[in-house]
DNA sequence: AAGTGGTCTAGACCACATT
DNA sequence: ATGTGGTCTAGACCACTTA
């Protein structure tokens, strides 16, 4: 019995294409060759090239204009693939919160996290403190667990900190991009570090996020929990 | 200078086949005909009925099966196209709160929804303000805010309560189906309403979650705050 | 006017489910 | 073996942008 693993043309171009994003061949912004020109180099029809396209179009690594072309799209806090973290202020401006790194170690994984990366319970963890701040306040105070085996030794090594935009670190450096999640949400009474880390009273309400999130396959890539000072900041999500 | 209003076959194909499933001629579960028997009904290619059913697909309308056929989606609270609400108790088991509905009216629209629901200052809006139970204990208080121009006269009339499940209800009798959502998040303290709805201490904190749902034409259909005793039962989302 | 993406066609063949 | 949806092609024409 022979399995034949069946993969349509259309995909193998655009993951080809995809590789040809990330390698840098076509930076954010730039515009690709046009449809005739694409499918003639990967000797396909117009229709399979457009087909490809589509789906990167869907899945926003592409943005098509009628009559102009088509741009790779920009891969930043700003325009995230993955809109995570909508936080606006009171005005309804959308904020961009810069991050301090408060700790950083590698840790046995701690017992209530297990079930949330579905990994053994003897496995190690990245862990990781952070606050997240706007204009000198701060917006939300988060917890970030990574499983240790998604890092090569060489990048342990060379790695002091975490870096500040994750969902990018963990596409460039393991290649898993991360396009869903789960979130559990609470609202909470701060506890005493809170109090210190978020500058708040000991009666204003945190809204607390519990996010696993997956890549393609659905493997856990991280476990993240944030406390948001909502009094002053809206946690916004989008639902499809 | 003349105005075009260009649409082209395939969104016309699809509209039409949508309002034939509404219409009950493919009722739920149902199979459609195959797609060269529709194609040569509205007179167009395989290629251009494909493409209003790949939509329709992604829209959660219809279920495509390679060999078999295409079948029109169920439509009800367990396999909900949308799965709004998902809550949980404390031994993650989700549960299905049942509703009980406090006030039921018509009024002008406040001035502070009209900016979600994008309609004029004039207009007005059916305003009911629920409690969901489980298990004979309060999970949550809501309002929910729905244009009042969605309504014909006759339903109006013979509507004394919103029913339950509305998503199913606008997609009956609106033809409008819910399909993404943006919400806003916040903790919150209780005020006095809160403390007695949902019969928790004034130091309980509650999720507050602000919901402005959309059809697939970015039409908003409803906004809702929420306020979720989130001590006793878990708000899940599904990010993607 | 030229170039790009968007729509549409007619036909071929492939993979999958059922008979 | 038959029928379904899935892929692929080659070519035509339309709508939009830019020069």
């Amino acid at each position: 019995m022979k399995k034949i693993t069946f993969t349509p043309l259309y995909l193998q171009v655009k993951k080809d294409i995809l590789d040809r994003i990330f390698a840098g061949e076509w930076p954010p912004e730039s515009f690709l060759p046009n449809e005739f020109v694409l499918a003639k180099e990967y000797g396909v029809s117009q229709g399979t090239l457009r087909k490809a396209l589509e789906e990167l179009t869907a899945e926003k690594h592409l943005i098509r204009y009628q009559g102009k072309g088509t741009k790779v799209a920009e891969i930043n806090e700003e325009s995230s693939v993955f809109p995570f973290y909508l936080l606006y202020d009171k005005e309804q401006k959308r904020i961009y919160p810069s991050t301090i790194t408060l700790c950083y170690e590698i840790i046995s994984v701690p017992k209530d996290i297990v079930e949330f990366l579905n990994i053994a319970e003897d496995e190690q963890v990245i862990h990781a403190e952070r606050i997240r701040t706007h204009n000198e306040k701060t917006v939300l105070y988060e917890e970030v667990y990574i499983p240790k085996k998604f890092f090569s030794a060489q990048i342990l090594e060379n790695m002091k900190v975490l870096p500040d935009r994750l969902y990018a670190f963990y596409l460039t450096e393991f290649g898993m991009r991360v396009n869903n999640a789960t979130e559990d949400l609470f609202a909470v009474l701060p506890e005493k570090a809170d109090i210190k880390h978020l500058n708040i009273s000991e009666n204003t309400p945190l809204l607390m996020v519990q996010r696993t999130s997956y890549d393609s396959n659905n493997t856990p890539v991280e476990f993240r929990v944030s406390k948001i000072n909502s009094t002053q900041y809206t946690y916004k999500i989008n639902i499809s």
